[in-house]
DNA sequence: ACTGCGTCCTGGGGGC
DNA sequence: TGCCCCCAGGACGCAG
């Protein structure tokens, strides 16, 4: 399923291809995939020819890419992808092709094409303003002026050890300019101004303890801190030593420390390997698989012996969703 | 205001 | 062999 380390990787794999091209054609062949899309089928193909591609931005796993007017005009507009369950953008040099599951077909004046493949159509693409942000919305930082070094706009921000990762275009007021249904999704782990020991990080923190609600809720939780899906959330927890039960309101701040940033450090390895892929439904731009399912420790290893202390790992049903996890590790807490 | 649950979707796999 | 049910889960809308 793409979390963060997936969509960055799709999201680089798109800049290297994409950027700099002009949309000549769109085809819709399911308008579920466009069923955020004000006005439809109709309205999505109509916004988006003439437009060019000038940067490919990620927050949490939303991705879009910034368009210029056919006048060179501002960028007023993004096309926006939110990839659900099993969604795919994939880069085609050549036009033509066909795939099962192939939702919408862009063409670009050089006969490259972007498809967006999607099986369960959980996934989305739509066209929207963008919106200037004074701190990234309800669930993200409210800080003091990250200073010139962040505004440059659509600038790669490095992060060691893995690639580029832009969070956004920076505005001097500190906040961003984000799609409308972006607007209320949280910075994630891999943005700069959340990164350990600054005000952000303490302030993600006591946000998430201000809640009373179970651990695992809260990692989800997109306004809060975005990017996190099942499989990180498990693994944070697990390296973290933390049941997902664990109630937020009785945390110190100290161990919610730990567990973000176990949970950034799962996912910058997970980028590292491409991320992570069960099978077909999840692939780069190019069609090939990351290989971080075999670093994982607990997430769908029921059975199987934890790689810390060999305890079986056990799954259990929670919030419509499996958890794992290793019962001696992550002792489930005495009060619920 | 805040928390939690139902809903959407499709193909693969297991059981009988 | 065929059929049916279960399973995967992100984000949103709504109920309490």
């Amino acid at each position: 399923m793409p979390e963060l380390p997936e969509v960055e990787t799709v999201r680089a794999g798109l800049a290297a291809h994409v950027r700099g091209r002009t949309i000549t054609a769109v085809t819709v062949y399911r308008d579920r995939a466009v069923r955020r899309q004000a006005g439809g089928a109709t309205q999505f193909e109509s916004m988006l020819i003439g437009r060019t591609i000038t940067a490919v931005v990620r927050r949490g796993k939303f991705c879009w890419l910034l368009l210029s007017g056919p006048d060179g005009a501002g960028e007023d507009y993004a096309l926006l992808a939110h990839l659900g369950m099993s969604g795919q953008l994939l880069v085609r040099a050549a036009p033509g092709g066909e795939h099962p599951h192939l939702r919408i077909r862009i063409s670009m004046h050089d006969d490259g094409e972007v498809w967006f493949v999607d099986q369960r159509t959980f996934g989305y693409l739509t066209v929207d303003d963008l919106i200037p942000t004074r701190d990234g919305g309800p669930g993200g930082f409210a800080g003091p002026d990250p200073g010139p070094g962040q505004s440059a706009p659509s600038a790669a921000v490095p992060i060691t050890p893995g690639p580029g990762v832009p969070h956004g275009r920076q505005t001097a007021a500190a906040g961003s300019v984000l799609p409308r249904p972006v607007v209320h999704i949280g910075r994630d782990l891999l943005d700069p101004l959340l990164a350990p020991g600054t005000p952000g990080r303490a302030g993600l923190n006591r946000r998430l303890r201000l809640g009373r609600r179970d651990l695992k809720r809260a990692l989800l939780d997109q306004e809060l801190t975005s990017g996190i899906g099942n499989i990180y959330a498990d693994e944070a927890l697990w390296r973290a030593r933390l049941h997902y039960q664990r109630r937020t309101d009785r945390l110190r701040p100290a161990v919610v420390d730990e567990l973000l940033d176990a949970a950034t450090e799962v996912m910058r390895e997970a980028l590292v390997a491409g991320g992570t892929s069960f099978d077909a439904l999840y692939v780069n731009v190019d069609g090939t698989a990351g290989y971080f399912d075999r670093a994982l420790a607990v997430y769908g290893r029921a059975g199987q012996p934890c790689p810390r202390c060999g305890a079986i790992i056990v799954r259990e049903a929670f919030m419509n969703r499996s958890s794992y996890f290793c019962p001696r590790c992550q002792r489930r807490p005495r009060r619920l």
